[in-house]
DNA sequence: ATTGACTGATAATGCGTATCACCATCATGA
DNA sequence: TCATGATGGTGATACGCATTATCAGTCAAT
């Protein structure tokens, strides 16, 4: 009883051959537009090959095309944390959407290696001990909690990957990062160019190479300017801000502007000064080492912007570098400039010193 | 003077087997860990084969392994336009959210088709004569602008899949909508329950299937209650949203309250209303048939709440159920319910008729 | 008539894996 | 001693395409 729809497979290249009357090699060269010196296929044949494939709905089998030629046009997409707390989205967010981009225009996919989380939550490459990410041709590895073991590994065995981020590990890696030492040295440039003498440095309470970096801005520039930063250093961690204890008393030595590493630790200091009845930028001026999400209310930060969707394109463009060449390449570093943002935090310095 | 650093290929079977000292075969189904009557490889056989697996850093090939008519644990996502457009990414990135979870939850991993898109920026499964879709073991389809042709073709050559929004395409398949015509329904029926008589309606001016939805499901409400929507009928484009005379026209045909598919519609008519000087939802009601962005400020709109997350995550679902069943699984529909908003743009009709 | 160049192809093979059909060996029981 | 069944595998082949090497035929020049 049933109808048995015939489930027709798809036509391939010996089906074509049959009905044109040729061999399948030759409606390879054909599909594939080949031509060369030794292999010459004539007009006709070509035309009669082609309109043969049409009348059949011919679609080459990339897997079968992958297979033969080698590569599988995979670009692998792993993120050391699981994609999915909805703040880990956010964050993810615009590097994805950068690295779709690069893999779009660059013919490849994208292999997004959502199965790596392990029954505790946590994850790994070498989960198992097997590596799944050689299902891609290269991988693009992205992350706050990068595993540097997994990383030296993965390039021992010869493996294709880059980094989004600076990391410090042993041995050159191909990554890509934001210059935050010296867009660091842009905002304090910006600050003392108001007159600031005084400037609060909240730095981050958990060590990364970003905030190395920033740190690393913000010495350089202090010492540029010969800046007394003396009792006006806070570590903050991100999830609690400053208190409103510890602001009080970073003004009351003498701190005419601040500078946090986390946009959010700016804004909640936004929020205490308001709460104090302190005017900004009337009375004190407020800038961030990043940028805050797009959607935040309220005055534009002085802050400067990661270009994280550049970084993403240029990773992938690194790693398409590498795959596509026929030598070996070296492991390349990319820093991209990140873009000062003037805001409306800051303003001059009223309080003479 | 090159270090040559031996580009090394990636382990194959081949490799294991004569390692191991086994045959090719006895690798493939240790790997696989195929077990049946007829084929038999004991424990230590299995334990020695896995580990100089390890040693090599074997992983499977994907496009040889499907070659061969292997799974290999992929979902693909196909999206009918190219996500990028950042409109696009809003309307796409739920659903992705909860096929991502889907994946991650059942142990696949996602293969999102970003490399369909043509020199003209169009997208078809089949362009340029290649169907990379192959490649994963079924997919999600989903996007605005289906190519019913290529629905139709893929489902002929016995590819698996589940599309995201119900298609009106001749023969069964399978897919994930929401219920557009019972929760249109609950709109009408709120307003109704406080009282409005003439609900003026706001359609999409380009069709497609949840409008039809929709359409159908406010036929139904009105034939239920009786009411007379005479000349308060208007198609909309979504772009352009209403004009002001024209809501003037409505109102003056006695309208008192509206439904718009569109929220970006509603969020115009409130506009609109505002600058006229008619209260919402004193004066007059508004509601839509969709879920307006979550960043909108504002009253909160009547309306429903398409789930799209759900969506998502079932579509992956109802794909690996077929995936991993023995039998050919017949083609299944699914509906979601969407949640209705009572929000705060609807009111007790004031005016007596 | 022979050589050589050129034309228009084709047969054979490889890519890495999965599967089906077998096969060799050995212990057991008749 | 031979049939039987269980054990532990293996060989061959298919999957669809690209590539390499090769070949038959024709025509012109020697």
């Amino acid at each position: 009883m049933k109808d048995a729809p015939a489930p027709r497979r798809r036509p391939r290249q010996s089906d074509i051959a049959k009905l044109a009357g040729v061999s399948q090699t030759t409606v390879s060269i054909v599909i594939n537009g080949r031509e060369s010196d030794t292999i010459r296929i004539p007009p006709e044949t070509r035309q009669h090959v082609l309109e043969v494939a049409r009348s059949l709905g011919y679609v080459v089998d990339p897997v079968a095309r992958s297979l033969a030629g080698g590569m599988n046009r995979l670009i692998g997409v792993y993120t050391f944390e699981s994609l999915f707390p909805m703040d880990h989205h956010d964050f993810y967010y615009p590097f994805l959407v950068g690295i779709e981009a690069a893999a779009e225009e660059l013919g490849y996919d994208m292999l997004m290696f959502t199965s790596a989380t392990g029954s505790d939550g946590g994850r790994s490459i070498y989960r198992d001990g097997v590596n799944r990410l050689g299902l891609a041709d290269g991988c693009v590895l992205l992350g706050k909690e990068t595993n540097r073991d997994d990383i030296v590994r993965l390039r021992d065995e010869g493996f294709n990957f880059a980094l989004i981020g600076r990391r410090d590990v042993p041995g050159p890696i191909t990554y890509v990062t934001a210059d935050y030492a010296t867009a660091t040295g842009e905002v304090v440039n910006h600050l003392v160019g108001l007159g600031h003498k005084r400037i609060a440095y909240l730095t981050a309470a958990d060590p990364s190479e970003p905030s190395a970096d920033r740190d690393a801005g913000f010495q350089a520039a202090r010492s540029r300017h010969g800046l007394d930063t003396g009792g006006l250093v806070l570590s903050v961690r991100k999830e609690e801000g400053p208190s409103a204890e510890e602001v009080r008393r970073l003004l009351k030595a003498g701190a005419t502007a601040f500078i946090a590493h986390e946009s959010v630790v700016a804004l909640r200091l936004l929020d205490l000064l308001g709460g104090m009845g302190v005017d900004v930028p009337g009375a004190c001026s407020v800038a961030a080492l990043s940028d805050p999400p797009d959607d935040v209310p309220g005055p534009e930060l002085t802050c400067f912007r990661i270009p994280r969707r550049e970084m993403g394109m240029r990773a992938v463009e690194l790693l398409v570098q590498q795959l596509e060449s026929e030598e070996e390449v070296e492991p390349q570093a990319v820093v991209l400039p990140c873009a000062f943002v003037a805001g409306q935090t800051s303003g001059p310095n009223r309080k003479e010193s």
